[in-house]
RNA sequence: GCCGGAGUGGCGAAAAGGCAAACGCUGCGGUCUUAAAAACCGCUGGGGGCAACCCCUUACGGGUUCGAGUCCCGUCUCCGGCACCA
């Protein structure tokens, strides 16, 4: 009997519409069965729908969906559109259209995408970011963080109420906080008035509105994003310089949870390079912060990771932007300071490519106090140093810090080492005419190594023999001098030898070197010492090493010195170990519409409050007008009926004007589908614990740190206050490679780029599917690479899964054609195919290698028309083949799958059928062929049992004639016997 | 500069330290056909040999091992991330 023709555009058109019908894909409450719940990142929907790239993120998932349902899994796979954000609103504002109009047409246009190629999502429970049913719970978890502070003794956010107990008892005397913040006595709260007392609990909310650095653009009046300003520090569209500008924006104290972001990720199963992307972004490091006095008396915090340097420190730096630097700035430096002050406003906040850049910096007149050593060490003010880390101060220790160095150099700073080299490595030139005919000799006999270029003789030694060896240098020093650098740093004069070990040595070598060079250009001994090459690599070190020049600390282990260290200044209460970290807060506040209000009012008074959880959601105004305002501010300050408000009291206030970026809405989506339409809570709480963590997360690397990070911040704040039961949102974390444009040829050279509207480069999924089908489409996103590498989209692929799909149709509807009966193939070799192919494929899904699960598909179907020409046709073991192919395809093939399923008289739908079961026993070889190598080259192969020991195996292999011939009469000194793989005969 | 990742046929790629190139694409040859398409069969890394066979080959240079695409050291190239973080 023959069939029609595999058509695919029939079928899946007609299956899509079925399976709608029937909500096949409706996923059950919580139950007893166990759960899975895999994820794709939520899209942003654009106009442009989406590309065969988009696809290569929701195939796989589909793929894993369907496997887990047919595993028996309870399994949830939604799907949902992040949609509030600044392309929509630029889009509505270009077209005058309401944004959330626009929205529901992209979002829409996505979906049909999405069930065009068969993606198996739960559409009852889709959700839109924009939506107030959606948002309110945004709000809500604003609120939440509003009313919430972080203990850090305890690990956990605690309710504000609880801290305003403390401050009243104790004032911050308890909370451990830095020396660097200034904390408030338990009266000075107590007498505080209530706008002061917003300022101190502003300090520890976990949503707070502070002051931000922004970039601001003077002529188009707005702030920008640091992306729109160029390298030369103007604005990408009105090309003014732009400002450093001050501005009252809302944060997320992300900082707070800086520790367990990074402790935590231990936890997950994630990309690695996305682990570390998320842990140097975090940035943690261990130090200590110690105070130094001015002269004047003014105290001077510094954040150091290496407080062991402490004696090595000769200067100190504030950022331009330091709170300090007027007030310790003298009358004579003042013009100088302010001069620079502005001028690093306006340069610093471009992203200039910081890297060569030459320092820059001035004196400010004033000195401060070195505490261990009581040296007086001038301050200076230079853009290297950035007020968002640390304390904005640092002390500087130019002998073991690259920037220091720089600058000390350019600046005329001393450079004292207090670290030894960990390697001891020094070296000395001793200079043509200035020593004896005879050193070269002596140096010879006494062991040193050395060389001579152009009558300088370049020692190479140690520090541990710089002593001796300065003692039989010396004599031979007929006038000049000669130097020990990198390690037992000392000046050899004729007369006298002097060590490099303090700021006073410093300056009177380099008097006495400048003198003798009859230069003015040498202020210290390191700007002398830069001028021979031979030393340039000795003269600066980083690295953790013994102390020297350093009073009691000296000789330590470079460990113990740190932590010696960090002890004495405890118990002078001059410094005190912290943690540190590079992670800034998240800042949220967009001057945009189309987000999510704030829900703080602000009162008359000038105080803020929150809005009641009853009165949430706070609605977006339907208004005409989006543009951003003249001022900057948000388009919703201008529309008063929406902005002021009367609270319960009677009191006037003006709602909160900034929108939430779109980060927020993003960073707990995950949690709304378990329970989408919950108009009482964000969740229930039973279906929250069922249903997760997030199993399988699957997107874009792109997102690797600023979502998962605030996603991952989200919940392990809604853990602490009990809304969620786990501290890890997403178990298992994989990232799809990126799908480019096909390469094409330009001048003889083949390009390969991004695909893009611009480049007019973009391959849709409808165009594939109408060519091709979409289990062709879905076959072909699996096969065409590594799920994780960047591959560029061939148009000549899709044609060859079409011919195995076919290959696949034929082969299960016209058992008997083309029989010939002959052929080497039984059904024993069947059945182990068959059963070795459900093991390949649920391994390959299981490991996320898509494309071997296909390849292993394609080849059970080749053995499958090897055995119908061998007559299997009839056998039992063909109908289970037959049987366990459709099930196997159904994952990555659902329509094809369902279509051969009710052809063949099954009973609907096979999406409801059990993944077959495979029998290890019958997936085993009974014979395998091994290798027989001889000195690791392979000389024969041949066929044995599977179990044949290795006393059978090494028998069997010097049988061989072949073998024999490479042996022949020569000794074997080694047997290798790996049973089933190779025996190995080294002969020699 | 620092931190990741990757370099294998004409192309996309496979390969728990054990037969390199599975699977697919392309190309070549063949079967079927009046012909073409489709389908099916064979070949398709390089070199040598009439052949049986032999030698070489996983970016490059070393090393460990009976045995290395895989592990270690160094070099080069490409991709991604960070950007003066004290």
């Amino acid at each position: 009997m023959l069939h029609e023709r595999y058509d695919p555009t029939t079928i899946e058109s007609k299956w899509q519409a079925r399976w709608a019908a029937d909500d096949l894909y409706r996923t059950a409450p919580a139950d007893e069965r166990p759960k899975y719940y895999v994820l794709d990142f939520y899209p942003y929907p654009s106009g442009e729908g989406l590309s065969v790239g988009h696809c290569r993120n929701y195939v796989p998932t589909d793929v894993v969906a369907r496997y887990y349902r047919m595993k028996g899994y309870n399994v949830l796979h939604p799907m949902g559109w992040d949609a509030f954000g600044l392309p929509t609103e630029n889009q509505a504002i270009k077209t005058k259209t309401n944004p959330s109009v626009l929205t529901r047409r992209y979002a829409a246009n996505y979906k049909r995408q999405m069930n065009l190629i068969g993606a198996s999502y739960d559409w009852s429970r889709e959700i839109t970011s924009s939506e107030p049913d959606y948002y309110h719970w945004t709000q809500w978890i604003f609120l939440r963080l509003y009313d919430h502070w972080y203990d850090p003794r305890v690990d956990q956010a605690r309710p504000i109420a609880e801290l305003e107990a403390e401050l009243t008892a104790y004032g911050t005397s308890r909370l451990g906080l830095p020396l660097s913040e200034r904390g408030v006595t338990a009266e000075g709260w107590q007498t505080a008035n209530p706008l002061e007392r917003q300022e101190i609990l502003k300090r520890f909310r976990l949503a707070y509105r502070g002051e931000a650095t922004v970039n601001w653009d003077p002529v188009d009046k707005t702030v920008l994003a640091n992306e729109e300003v160029g390298p030369d520090g103007r604005a990408w569209r009105s090309g003014a310089l732009v400002e450093r500008r001050t501005l009252k924006q809302w944060f997320f104290r992300t900082t707070a949870y800086a520790d367990r972001l990074d402790r935590d990720l231990d936890t997950v199963d994630w990309p690695g390079r996305i682990v570390t992307m998320q842990r140097n972004w975090i940035g943690a490091s261990v130090g200590a912060e110690v105070s130094f006095k001015t002269v004047a008396g003014d105290e001077l915090i510094v954040f150091t990771t290496r407080p062991d340097t402490l004696w090595g420190a000769t200067f100190m730096v504030l950022s331009p932007e330091h709170p300090l630097v007027a007030k310790l700035t003298t009358p004579t430096q003042q013009a100088t300071v302010e001069a620079y002050v502005a001028q690093a406003s306006t340069n610093a906040s471009a992203p200039v490519p910081v890297e060569e850049k030459e320092k820059t910096g001035v004196f400010t007149g004033s000195y401060a106090v070195n505490p261990v050593n009581g040296a007086e060490i001038p301050i200076w003010v230079a853009d290297y140093v950035l007020m968002g880390y640390g304390t904005g101060a640092i002390m500087a220790v130019p002998a073991h810090d690259e920037r220091d160095f720089a600058f000390a150099l350019k600046f005329g700073l001393p450079i004292i080492p207090v670290i030894q080299r960990p390697d001891d490595a020094a070296r000395s030139v001793v200079r043509r005419g200035t020593y004896a005919e005879d050193l070269p000799n002596q140096l010879r006999a006494a062991g040193y190594q050395f060389s001579e270029q152009d009558g300088d003789l370049v020692v190479d030694l140690t520090g541990a023999q710089a002593e001796a060896y300065a003692h039989l240098v010396q004599p031979a020093l007929l006038n000049g001098w000669t130097e020990i650098a990198g390690s037992g740093w000392k000046f050899i004069f004729p007369d006298v030898i002097v060590a490099f070990d303090t700021v006073e040595a410093d300056q009177q070598l380099a008097a006495q070197i400048s003198t003798a060079l009859q230069r003015n250009d040498l202020p210290t001994v390191m700007a002398y010492l830069t001028t021979i090459p031979a030393y340039r690599t000795l003269l600066y070190h980083d690295e953790i090493g013994v102390p020297i020049n350093s009073g009691t600390i000296n000789g330590l282990p470079g460990d113990e010195a740190i932590s010696r260290t960090i002890d004495l200044l405890e118990a002078e209460g001059q410094g005190k170990a912290r943690h540190n970290y590079k992670l800034r807060d998240w800042l949220i506040s967009r001057q945009r519409y189309w987000g999510t209000p704030i829900p703080i009012i602000h009162r008359a008074d000038g105080l803020e409050v929150m809005e009641t959880d009853e009165q949430l959601p706070v609605t977006l105004p339907g208004v005409e007008n989006y543009e951003p305002t003249a001022t900057g501010e948000s388009p919703l300050a201008q529309i008063d009926e929406w902005v002021k408000v009367t609270l319960s009291d009677g009191q006037h206030g003006r709602r909160e004007t900034d929108t939430m970026g779109t980060f927020a809405c993003s960073s707990w989506y995950f949690l709304r589908f378990v329970d989408p339409r919950n108009p009482h809570e964000l969740a229930r709480q039973e279906e929250l614990a069922y249903w997760l963590p997030v199993d399988m997360y699957v997107g874009g690397a792109e997102h690797a740190v600023m979502h998962l990070l605030y996603a991952r911040f989200w919940t392990k704040f809604l853990y602490d206050i009990g809304v969620v039961p786990f501290i890890e949102p997403f178990q298992s974390l994989r990232n799809q490679g990126l799908i480019l444009a096909p390469p094409r040829e330009v001048d003889g050279q083949i390009v390969i780029e991004k695909m893009s509207k611009s480049k007019n480069n973009v391959i849709t999924p409808d165009e594939v599917v109408a060519t091709h089908g979409a289990d062709a489409l879905r076959g072909y996103e699996c096969f065409i690479s590594d799920f994780e590498a960047a591959v560029p989209w061939s148009t000549d692929g899709v044609p060859g899964i079409r011919r195995w799909l076919d290959r696949v149709w034929r082969i299960v509807l016209n058992p008997e054609q083309d029989r010939a009966g002959e052929g080497a193939f039984t059904e024993r070799q069947l059945q182990r195919v068959l059963h070795q192919t459900i093991m390949r494929v649920e391994h390959d899904i299981k490991e996320f290698k898509f494309n071997t699960m296909v390849a292993a598909l394609m080849e059970f179907t080749n053995a499958l028309y090897k055995a119908r020409e061998a007559g299997l046709s009839k056998t039992p073991t063909w109908a289970e083949a037959i049987e366990t192919l459709m099930r196997l395809i159904a994952p990555v093939a659902p329509h094809i799958a369902e279509e051969l399923w009710a052809r063949t008289q099954r009973s609907y739908s096979i999406h409801q059928q059990s993944w077959p079961k495979a029998d290890p026993a019958l997936a085993a070889e009974e014979e395998v062929e091994i290798v027989l190598q001889v000195n690791g080259k392979i000389r024969d192969k041949l066929v044995v049992p599977a179990d044949a020991d290795e006393a059978q195996l090494r028998d069997v292999a010097l049988q061989s004639e072949r073998v024999k011939g490479y042996v022949g009469d020569k000794t074997i000194r080694k047997l290798i016997v790996v049973p089933g793989k190779l025996v190995n005969i080294v002969v020699g």
